[in-house]
RNA sequence: GCCUUGGUGGCGGAACUGGUAGACGCGCUGGAUUCAAAAUCCAGUGUCUUCGGACGUGUGGGUUCGAUUCCCACCCAAGGUACCA
């Protein structure tokens, strides 16, 4: 037999897969579905690094072991292609992103297909493909269509909201919808023009314009997310940033908030995952109280009116009587109104001050108190004493209302507040003492000082405080999400075009014939000169909505630009005066247009969209009548198995279930969870090398040597390294050419580098690169090491070194195969074969990858050791390892007399019959510690054994005349002694 | 701070519902083969030891005949999250 081949081994079958469409799914089928996926990549240019297929394999050994099981598998691949490194190369270089992107798929198809994955590539998808991305614009269009009836707890359509609305208008109607939406009847809205129909209709639809505040950087002329922000300014350049409001499309998730929470209760995912969607949600019960504001006395310019309040959330409504001020976040409405012409100035220039500070930066500086006071009070609803109102910025405008009620007693942050600016701290609570701090543990409070509330606990005095907030008409129980509707709009090139065209300043949607609508081709990829999205650059880039294309922007209609004479202002100033220009992405100057062509939206889609149902979509993935047919969704229902990284937990996994329940909810699919189980296989890291340079001197000493000098630590690359951690001191000096006169100190003739784990980074000098891997020791060596790492769920360092283990079990294994015989398998042959099924198939079942590889180093040692030749054997035990390694055992199974491939060969079936054993070596112990092993027959009774057991000589040896106390006998388990 | 996960030889990691701690592999040591190397094979490898044994799963307690496993308190690491009212 010829060595182990595993390069031309590897591409032969690499080849007859994509030849014979091995792996391609049906979407018809009389076997059970499975559908197993893995989180599709950004395919970026760096490549694939040894980190990166960790999960695919593991997705891989599932799909297949689940095709010998007999099951119609769907194990699809594709690419998250819209996304911000593309662009960013655009910016530098002017190469178009899609061209980019193309580029870098094709070299991620090769690594992968290096892999020997069972992917149906049939059915890739590219979220970045117009044919993708019409289905993204088209769940867009059916957001845009839909309102969330809370009556039914469901999306329902607009249609049948705008049919109440012309019978009895909004006043019955309980609905998730904008906080300022207007009371109406049906004789009011019969009589709303068409376009206050469409402001209003926007107010309840799931995706919606509206005002968000968002950092702005003037300079820069763009948006900025919180993490490009430090102190205050901008991180490239260094330019001031201010908070501002700006219109963006949003998706109304909140609405889903409780559905989204209890979903979790009925899918298999991992616990950290659940809990940080959970947080991430954020649901906390409580009330919402309101405090009317006193009028000011004597006030000119800050007359307060009466029928002005404050209204707060509290999780505490039970200490109400604890309230001695009230709060505002400083960009609260109201602080202008009711601030005092004494406090004026300072409460003024306070504003003025947070607001230059980013949100982040506010909540990253927790220490600091800061606050003013606005000289007005509110009435305690109950009391009816004035409460003192302050502004301060560790109350956040973007939570609950803004504002809060102070009970300095019960609240850190409200005692802190009140200690540092000299106000009083009333204490409510029965026994407490709130010298030092707050008391905040709701399971001991008991309530004093606190009218009819006294003496009550936490429980049933926030049941009784409400109650009677409700008869006063000052408050009521409320539920309350931290999480925020998410925005919907990015000031960027290259993500999915809105079909959005805006008449009159209403979006209007692209019917679903015309779509997809294509993103157009630009001259530059930045924001234009006024500050407009990307796309602003596009000169074809406006709507006919006669003929229903895209058009040029010459032909939009200019009668709302007032002095404007040439085309490609329109979509430029719209200001002559100076002023600063309003940068919503979508024009303004659309007031009224005649010619029925009209400016298309100029921001794109987020990251997320792509992927927000990209699941559903492989199981039909080339319909171009619909995201997918009724047939392809109710035969494939959802994902059995979603395998990918920790990192997606609240962006990608919670949007793509929002989307997922809204489609449950408008009838697409059936079920309102799409992944049944989920895996977060965690990263692996590099291990980092280092050398020792030392700064006073041109010498590098090795690892051993460094202590008392004078020393930095250097990244080495890793590939110099060895096992053994020594470096190949004259590759280095060649890698790092500074180093060629550096003095290298040597310990026992060698330079030993000092390691550390890190993660895997090109400026770490640790990345370990598959393709280099597969040359030197195949895919399947590199399929079985990654696993062989450690449990998938577990982040845990890469060392190369390792892989000469597997790698020489796969020689083993394929030497096992040397000799094939048609005879009898031996009693010892059955029992390694039937102990490696069973534990082979448990480990699958538990996802325990790494366990079944050592499984299978000891049935090829011990096969090998009873110099087996049984083909009956040798058949099962190909099956076993095809999962894992499944070139190797195409070609094993091709050399055992098979013509067909080992891909849906049927899994060996585990007989317990050649594992039954008749004697068992006890392990005999002493007070819990084994000291030596009996061995006796497995059907002798407890006295028995305790009989033989206490007459054995090395039993009185160790009791050295000692009376045993006890003894515990477990029959078929263990033996302990006591005394 | 809070939530979650984890802590076992030189290293990655095994150990089912409490029942022989350290499977399997790497590394290391010695040996065989070889002119030599690679490859391969064999033996050994938790620590200490007076060679009888003793001690050992982050630390300290507890439950138990028996604890890596269960309970309590604490320490450390990784990830998530945060003036959330």
């Amino acid at each position: 037999m010829m060595n182990y081949d595993f390069r031309d081994i590897e591409a032969k079958w690499q080849k007859y897969w994509a030849e014979n469409e091995t792996f391609k799914a049906i979407n018809d089928s009389d076997k059970p579905k499975f559908y197993a996926l893995s989180m599709f990549p950004y395919p970026s240019g760096a490549g694939l690094h040894v980190g990166h297929p960790l999960g695919y394999i593991a997705t891989d050994i599932y799909s297949r072991y689940k095709r010998h099981k007999g099951f119609n598998v769907l194990h699809p691949m594709g690419y998250d292609s819209f996304g911000l490194p593309a662009e960013q190369y655009a910016i530098q270089t002017g190469q178009h992103p899609a061209i980019t992107t193309e580029n870098n798929i094709k070299r991620y198809r090769e690594q992968l297909d290096r892999l020997g994955f069972s992917f149906d590539w049939s059915r890739e998808v590219r979220t970045s493909n117009p044919g993708y991305y019409k289905w993204t614009q088209w769940i867009f269009i059916q957001l845009f269509n839909s309102w969330y009836n809370k009556s039914s707890d469901k999306a329902e359509a607009i249609e049948g909201l705008v049919s109440i609305f012309e019978k009895e208008g909004n006043a019955t109607v309980e609905a998730v919808c904008d906080e300022d939406t207007p009371n109406f009847g049906a004789a009011e809205w019969n009589a709303f023009s068409e376009k206050e129909k469409q402001a209003i209709l926007l107010k309840y639809r799931l995706t919606y314009l509206a005002d968000t505040e968002v950092n702005w950087c003037p300079a820069l002329g763009t948006v900025l997310a919180n993490d490009e922000i430090v102190n205050g300014v901008s991180e490239r350049g260094g330019h001031p940033v201010i908070r501002k409001k700006m219109t963006q499309w949003s998706m109304r998730i909140t609405a889903y908030a409780q559905r989204l929470l209890d979903g979790l209760n009925k899918i298999d995912w991992p616990q950290p995952l659940k809990d940080s969607q959970t947080n991430w949600i954020g649901r906390s019960e409580g009330a919402s109280v309101t405090f009317n504001v006193i009028p000011n006395e004597g006030v000119t310019l800050s007359a307060v009116e009466k029928s002005d309040t404050i209204e707060v959330f509290t999780t505490r409504p039970d200490t109400i009587f604890g309230v001695s001020f009230m709060t505002l976040a400083p960009e609260h409405d109201l602080v202008a109104k009711i601030t005092t012409p004494e406090q004026k100035a300072e409460v003024e220039a306070y504003v003025e001050a947070t607001a230059k500070r980013s949100e982040r930066d506010r909540m990253a500086d927790v220490k600091t108190i800061s606050g003013v006071f606005t000289g007005a009070y509110a009435e305690h609803p109950f009391t009816k004493e004035p409460v003192p109102i302050w502004i301060g910025d560790y109350v956040l405008a973007s939570y609950g209302t803004g504002a809060v009620m102070a009970v300095p007693c019960g609240d850190q942050r409200d005692y802190d507040f009140a200690k540092h600016y000299n106000i009083p701290i009333p204490n409510i609570f029965e026994g407490v003492d709130i010298s030092e701090e707050a008391f905040a543990d709701k399971e001991t409070t008991i309530i004093a000082n606190s009218d009819f509330l006294n003496g009550l606990s936490y429980k049933e005095a926030t049941k009784k405080v409400i109650a009677e907030l409700e008869k006063i008409g000052h408050g009521v129980g409320k539920v309350n999400y931290r999480l925020r509707d998410a925005v919907f709009s990015r000031q960027r090139y290259w993500g999915e075009p809105f079909p959005v065209y805006y008449v009159d300043g209403m979006p209007q949607m692209i019917d679903l014939e015309h779509l997809p609508l294509e993103l157009p081709e630009v001259e530059k990829y930045l924001p234009t000169e006024t500050g407009e999205p990307p796309l602003g650059n596009a000169t074809t880039w406006a709507w006919d909505a006669k003929n229903n294309k895209v058009v040029s922007n010459d032909l939009v209609t200019l009668s709302a630009v007032e002095g404007s004479d040439k085309g490609d202002e329109m979509l430029k100033p719209r200001l002559t005066d100076g002023q600063e220009v309003q940068h919503d992405g979508h024009s303004e100057l659309d007031s009224e247009s005649h010619e029925g062509v009209y400016p298309l939206e100029l921001n794109t889609m987020p990251g997320w969209a792509g992927s927000s149902q990209y699941f559903n979509r492989y199981m039909d993935p080339r319909n171009d009548e619909a995201i997918f047919s009724k047939e392809a969704i109710d035969y494939w229902q959802d994902v059995d198995l979603y395998i990918g990284g920790s990192e997606h937990a609240t962006g990608h996994l919670l949007y793509s279930r929002f989307w997922q329940k809204f489609m449950f909810d408008r009838g697409y699919v059936s079920k309102d969870e799409y992944a049944q189980k989920l895996i977060n296989q965690g990263m692996i890291t590099g291990t980092s090398a280092f050398i020792y340079k030392d700064l006073d001197s041109n010498k590098v000493y090795s690892k051993g040597l460094k202590e008392g000098k004078n020393v930095i630590p250097i990244h080495a690359d890793v590939s110099l390294v060895n096992a053994s951690d020594e470096l190949d001191v004259e590759a280095f000096k060649k890698w790092l050419p500074e180093y060629k006169d550096a003095e290298f100190i040597l310990e026992d003739g060698k330079y030993i580098v000092g390691r550390e784990v890190e993660k895997m980074s090109k400026s770490k000098y640790n990345v370990v690169n598959p393709d280099a891997i597969c040359e030197e020791y195949g895919a399947d060596s590199l399929r079985l090491y990654e696993m062989f790492l450690g449990p998938l769920e577990q982040s845990k360092p890469w060392n190369t070194a390792g892989i000469t283990g597997v790698h020489s079990f796969l020689k083993k294994l394929w030497r096992l195969f040397e000799v094939i015989e048609d005879k009898e398998p031996t009693s010892d042959n059955l029992k390694t074969l039937h102990k490696t099924i069973k534990k082979v198939e448990e480990d699958i079942e538990n996802f325990s990858f790494n366990t079944s590889v050592s499984t299978f180093m000891i049935c090829v040692n011990e096969l090998t050791a009873q110099k087996c030749t049984s083909k009956a054997i040798f058949e099962q035990l190909a099956i076993l390892v095809s999962p894992y390694a499944p070139h190797i055992a195409e070609e094993l199974w091709e050399r055992l007399g098979h013509s067909e491939s080992i891909a849906e060969a049927p899994f060996p079936k585990f007989e317990e019959k050649y594992l039954v054993e008749s004697s068992k070596e006890y392990p005999i112990s002493f007070n819990g510690k084994m000291r030596f092993k009996l061995e006796f027959p497995l059907d002798m009774g407890k006295d028995a054994i305790e009989e033989a057991v206490l007459a054995h000589e090395k039993t009185q040896e160790q009791l050295q005349g000692r009376t045993p106390k006890k003894v515990i006998v477990v029959p078929g388990k263990i033996v302990n002694i006591v005394g």
